[in-house]
This record gives structure tokens, C-alpha cells and sequence, in this order.
DNA sequence: GTCTATACTGAGATAGAC
DNA sequence: GTCTATCTCAGTATAGAC
């Protein structure tokens, strides 16, 4: 994707409504920060709300096509859920903009969108949630209520784009093997393993 | 707190706040939603600002409140972290609508308000960035780096709030529990110290 | 494809009677 | 303490020239 203006709008449109919120921004915003008139915008998108569409559909289908691609050469449940958390955490910190806004504005959403974004957001936790079950299956997890972990684990993660920023105390790489260690062994297990 | 309409206009004013978010609410509807003409909500508050303000202060007040009280009899640093995150998942259940705007909304907030506000969630997060960093220090706990493994715990937590609703297949009581034994041994954790 | 100008609507808030 | 009526402004979106 070279930066035409239609790109620009994208990108600019996630970064003010991970800002200010989907209704605290304005086209008017908008349109300063790409560097033209309000009214250019139209020309692009069909209305403000199509331009949440486009980030949410975009970032769904990024994030759903990234992790179903790694799952592909992966074996065991450990290995699959380590590769899926570090993918979610790594999409979740290169486009923080649209993966927070993704995560942010559902209820900004009308109806027909909603019902579309939603049913990609299922299909995603399901990928999640069947890892778990799998894990536990095969006895290598052991897990009270699999749907429970997965929002805990997902909220968890998804957390990250709330804060990070690319420059700071931590990378990328760092962060996802503290918190795939964290969610495999908590903060006391490892410590009863060597006993 | 008897039900006067002031209380009202703020418990409703919570829960719209929660469905549409601050900037997606607008006077009318919370005046429908009370019962009252809009123009009578300004005899009550100063402004849609001041009743997110009001709301986030209560808030945040009562948490800190809450768990310092619980801290007070508690020794270990894992009675303590048991305590604290069972404070935090009722709390954020009980008063889901509260807890979900004082979490959700801090961009909404002006100026001043956001620094009193951060101020106070700063406070709190270092309760439990306290507990863990005893935890380390006496022995009990192993984490990689404590300030990311607080941000994890609590996103983890505060999550509930965003999808819990009381009529659900958990209790209060089971989620919190749950989510303690993630956090402490995660999902892997308890089958190793088996072996 | 971008502009200027503007239509139209709904927002927060106030005045002043009761 | 609540009402009716209304002010004022800012919001999304459109029309039509260039």
C-alpha cells in the first residue's frame, strides 16, 4: 500500500480515534491532520462511518489471517497458543492505532457493521478458545473454565496496545515471552517446579 | 444513598456512559432515561462533564478505599494478592457500569480532571505493583518484570467488567477465584508441581 | 481529486416561569 | 426542583466549481 490520500486517511482516521474516541473526533480533525478539506474526504469514504468500517474490517481480517497462517506448521497446543499470543501481541503493537480502535469502538458501530465485525471477533477467540481445549484434552493444560481463560488471556494481551510505546523500557519480542510465560506458569508456579 | 434523582441521574447516566461511551451519550437521552426534562439535570451537575467526573471519583475513591481496608489484615504477599484481586472482580461487577466508564473513559475527561483522575489509578495500580514486588523480594513469587506483569493482572481483571452480567454461568465468587489461580499458577503451572 | 461554500441537524447549555 | 422554550455552536454531509 503506497501512501496515496485514501491511505492517509486510514491511517491518520485510527491514530485520532484511538485519541479522542470514534464520537470525540471529528471530520473536521480529520481532515487537518491528512492536510485537506473536509469535504475531500467524501471523495474516499462514504461517510465518517465508513471509514471505522474499513479499520475494523481491515484490522479483523489482518489479525484472523495472521494467526490461522501460523497455526499452520504448529504441533503441540503449547506451541500453537505460544505462537498464536505472540502474533496477537506483535499485530497488537505494530498497529496499535487499529488494533486498539478495533478493540475500542465496537459499540460505535451500526447495526449491519456490528453484526459483521462481531461474528469475525467469535471466529477469532474461537481459535484461541479451541488451543485451550485442545491443551486440555491432551493433559498438558490444566484449565477450570477454557472460555473464562480465553477472555483473561485475550483482555490480557490486548491490553498492550493500550500502553506500549516503540519507545520504551521493553521490546516487542520481550514483552510477548513475559506474558506467554505468565500465562503458562503465573507468577508462583515455576517456583513449585524446582522444588 | 436514597434514591433521589441526583443518584439516578448519575446511576444512569453510568450506564448510558457505558453503552454509547461519554461522547456517544448526549443530555436528552439520560433526561429520557431519568425521567425528567433535560434542562432539570443542571440542577444536579454542572455539566455532561461534571457527571463523568462525579462518576470516575466515586469510583476510583471507593476502590482505593476498598482494597486498602482489605490490605490491613492480610500478611503474606499471596493472601494479600488473593485479597486485592478478589476486591477488584467484585467491585468491578457489583458496579460493572461505574467501574467500566471509570476505565473506559479517562480520554473524555478535561484537563484538570484527567490529571486528579490518573493521579488516583496510578495510586492504585502501585498497591498491587507493591504486593508483587514483596512477593519477589521475600521469595514467593518469580516474575520477569513486576510493572508488566501489574498491567497484565489488572487489564486481565478489569476486563470482566465488559462482558460479566450477573444472570450469567459463573458467579462472582467462581471468576474471581479463577482468575487468582491463573494468575498465580497459570494454565500450565499446577501440572508441573504434580509430577 | 481537491477545493469553497453552505445546508441541515442535533448537541450542550441557559432563561425564567411555576 | 422541575418545567417549557430557546440560544448558540459544532457536527456530518452535500453542491458544484476548478
Amino acid at each position: 500500500m503506497t501512501t496515496t490520500t485514501k491511505a492517509l486517511i486510514f491511517k491518520e482516521a485510527a491514530r485520532l480515534f484511538r485519541e479522542k474516541g470514534y464520537n470525540g473526533s471529528t471530520q473536521r480533525q480529520l481532515a487537518d491532520r491528512v492536510g485537506v478539506q473536509g469535504a475531500s474526504i467524501y471523495h474516499h469514504f462514504p461517510s465518517k462511518q465508513g471509514i471505522l468500517y474499513a479499520i475494523m474490517e481491515y484490522t479483523m481480517t489482518s489479525l484472523l489471517q495472521k494467526v490461522r497462517c501460523e497455526m499452520l506448521d504448529a504441533s503441540s497446543p503449547e506451541a500453537k497458543l505460544r505462537k498464536a499470543i505472540k502474533v496477537h501481541i506483535e499485530y497488537h503493537t505494530v498497529d496499535r492505532d487499529e488494533t486498539y480502535v478495533a478493540d475500542a469502538e465496537l459499540r460505535s458501530l451500526e447495526a449491519e457493521n456490528f453484526k459483521k465485525i462481531v461474528a469475525m471477533r467469535v471466529a477469532y477467540e474461537q481459535i484461541f478458545r479451541d488451543i485451550l481445549s485442545e491443551g486440555v484434552q491432551e493433559g498438558v493444560m490444566r484449565i477450570g473454565d477454557v472460555s473464562l481463560a480465553t477472555k483473561a488471556l485475550l483482555q490480557m494481551c490486548t491490553g498492550i496496545s493500550y500502553w506500549f510505546s516503540p519507545g520504551g523500557r521493553r521490546s516487542i519480542d520481550e514483552i510477548a515471552d513475559q506474558y506467554v510465560e505468565l500465562f503458562l506458569f503465573g507468577i508462583c508456579g515455576k517456583l513449585n517446579n524446582e522444588r
